[in-house]
DNA sequence: TGCGTTCCATGACCTAGATCAACCGATGAC
DNA sequence: GTCATCGGTTGATCTAGGTCATGGAACGCA
């Protein structure tokens, strides 16, 4: 069995995501059951309950996962930007709204082919399971954020999570005057945050004056000195500095 | 390949962890690397931050997973039953503090072997997708508490979950005089919940004076009416009801 | 028998963030 | 060219839940 890094097929990125290591013949089979779809922003993947016969991962663009109570009240799940893996193997139907919230492509994997080769290739069994984990890991900090941090923690700490995300593609000295554009609305923020979308916009003022962040339009945002954000944001993980 | 339903050898329980689904020959390879620890209640199994040079799933009695800031803030990320997992191949620090809330017995795989294991049995690689999966439904359904319930709301979810996972064990009829034995005490109900100690004791006294619920002692809970519990646990999803 | 300690309940008060409301600029349809 | 819509900001006010403080029951222990 070779280890390769290879491209999934022909998908314009190296997936994250399911092929990581598997080699000719085994991507062979993967591409069988492969293929893509395109959303225009604002767009529904998927309603929380509809049948979801595809696991995915994103080639482009940002969607979001939802769960609404029936009062109406939302709360995000899940941040799906590029690289990302959605879809649960073993369920026919989907958990949770999936939203584009800018155009997006996916890489689509027909869902019963896909689990048979979960079970006959254990490489993409193995990277599924450690994905997967790595989402737990995030999920659990992100609890951790809506349980214990206040108003303008979260924000520091979204600003954060979305700059090192994107931070890998580019290269900061010295983590100074880090750049990032916010791909969610206030809207969406305070969904993911467990607020308001008025306390999310006031906090974001406030971090503004108190100069930790710089703002040209409504969402690029100049981080002058990533530490100060990390600070605000009470951020003991390790893994704090970009690069 | 069978697939035969057995005990993991001679742990004391099946687990739903890591063998459901092995044959004789696996059983002992598991067997190999396998070993069993106590701890009293109170004692940490592990520190965030230590080594952890094995992964396990509880026996008996129950265990937490906490995350501390700086300043001391805390927030639990899990909670462990019986039959449960922790710890995390491809890692080999605690990302969490682990903490036996009462008497507990591990059933403990040495990490280094597991994880050949987990590289050469598909069985157990795909049995622990399944369980991370199903603990990152679990997270998400916890992040919609944490984003957006009331603590009253918040209360109720959480007496629920746990009268759902022991009543596997037990039969109700008609849901009617629900029994619960709370295995925490309000400073980790506080925990888990993203509140104050003072808040949870609050309002299971407002849930009693509600007749929701009945309390004898400070543990022990009878629902008299679970649809009403579940009612005030704004807790629309579909697993709602016992067995 | 008295004395800590642990766990819990409840009262008095305060504040962070929610709620309600007005307004602004950009965009796009007709 | 006007009007409607969308995303965002900011102000005034309210309240759920936090904070601080007191007391009480159960338990172990010398």
């Amino acid at each position: 069995m070779k280890f390769t890094h290879v491209d999934c097929g022909d998908c314009p990125i190296r997936h994250r995501a399911v092929c990581a290591r598997c080699d000719g013949d085994e991507l062979d089979r993967l591409n069988e059951v492969k293929y893509y779809r395109s959303f225009q922003a604002g767009q529904t993947v998927v309603w929380s309950g509809d049948q979801m016969d595809f696991v995915a991962s994103v080639v482009s663009g940002i969607a979001t996962l939802t769960q609404t109570m029936e009062d109406g009240r939302r709360q995000m799940v899940g941040l799906l930007l590029p690289s990302d893996f959605v879809g649960r193997p073993g369920r026919d139907t989907a958990a949770y709204d999936v939203v584009a919230t800018t155009d997006l492509v996916m890489c689509c994997f027909r869902k019963k082919p896909f689990e048979e080769l979960i079970r006959t290739m254990p490489n993409v069994s193995q990277r599924l399971l450690e994905m997967t984990l790595d989402e737990l890991d995030a999920a659990r900090e992100w609890m951790l954020l809506l349980g214990r941090k206040t108003a303008r923690e979260k924000i520091a700490s979204l600003i954060a999570i979305i700059a090192r995300r994107d931070a890998s593609l580019k290269l900061h000295e010295n983590n100074e005057n880090v750049v990032v554009d916010l791909p969610l609305t206030r809207e969406a923020m305070s969904e993911y945050l467990g607020l308001t979308l008025e306390t999310v916009s006031r906090q974001i003022s406030a971090l503004r004056k108190d100069g930790i962040i710089q703002i040209q339009g409504k969402r690029h945002i100049t981080i002058p000195a990533f530490d100060r954000l990390l600070e605000e944001a009470a951020d003991d993980s390790d893994g704090g500095y970009l690069v």
